[in-house]
DNA sequence: CCATATTACTTGTGAAATGCAAGTCAAAAT
DNA sequence: ATTTTGACTTGCATTTCACAAGTAATATGG
């Protein structure tokens, strides 16, 4: 159950402040990129990204995530166990943010991944729209099957 | 004394992730906003921000900033007690994060400061080339201040 | 049908980070 | 000379974190 505190006051009105309070911490924007580029969904699945989050911290952080409205989830109707989580809207639209972080850690620190960032520096735009094409589907994906709600098949 | 631990080794490669390494807490960003718009430049200014950041939080900011390459600081010439930071050209790069997470903030959730964030809206390039040339120009004066190093006043 | 696996979490516990108040220390100001 | 100011430390209680282990609800294999 996602029962959360809906909103403990926020320490200004900056929206500066609005967005670290949502996302400032060390795993919260490491999930949304599994969601966004490595196409994670189930909790199995984050757990095995490099960074080795702990299990209580990724159940944390992803009650915090759905009840900022960045992520929601679906469980899965062909196996009961899983929970299939996807990103909303608002969170698909972390995309600008996620991709300026990792255009200027590319170019100031010594980092992996330079496919993916010569992908971000040839057209930003273009890569944008790839991205927030590929979570709409993924998400469109979840909710569909979800509301088919496939009658569990019966053994015997 | 600003000695402090060079790397403690990256938990993933990923460029995202040495930026979260570096940015993502509750304050890091909000220090350099404050650098960026406020034109916050001493211990003191910073602590006047409406957040209300704890002084050995700060310092601990303001050291790790400093260590990673974003901040730097020269003691005032026409103030012993006084420290100028300023953000480095790696610092000021970090517009383009910071606008976008303004941006992102404005457009879901109900913030303040809407004047700063239609200018972000109106014309980002210009407002990023306009915040890009006050932190050099800030940067400029403050490092030739320190090198005139003006012989102190002396008294009698 | 039953034993074993899986998935998605909790719980417990020690270590580290945070927040607040108070104190230090050198350099102004009075 | 005394007080004030600016930039930090230090102490200490509280919170958050990380790691290991455990649990509950399916699912799977024989």
């Amino acid at each position: 159950m996602g029962k959360r505190r809906a909103k403990s006051r926020r320490r200004s009105g900056c929206p500066l402040n609005a967005s670290v309070e949502m996302l400032g911490d060390r795993w919260s924007l490491l999930i949304i990129r599994d969601m966004m580029v490595r196409g994670c969904r189930t909790f199995k699945e984050f757990l095995r990204s490099d960074e080795r989050i702990a299990t209580n911290i990724l159940a944390d952080r992803l009650g915090r995530l759905e009840a900022h409205g960045i992520i929601s989830s679906r469980s899965d109707p062909s196996d009961g166990r899983k929970l299939n989580y996807f990103l909303t809207p608002k969170g698909i639209e972390l995309a600008p943010v996620l991709t300026e972080m990792v255009l200027w850690a590319a170019a100031h620190e010594d980092t992996g991944n330079q496919a993916l960032v010569r992908l971000m520096q040839e057209d930003k735009a273009k890569f944008l729209a790839e991205v927030k094409q590929r979570c709409l589907q993924i998400s469109d994906e979840i909710a569909a099957r979800a509301r088919s709600e496939q009658p569990r098949r019966i053994k015997g």
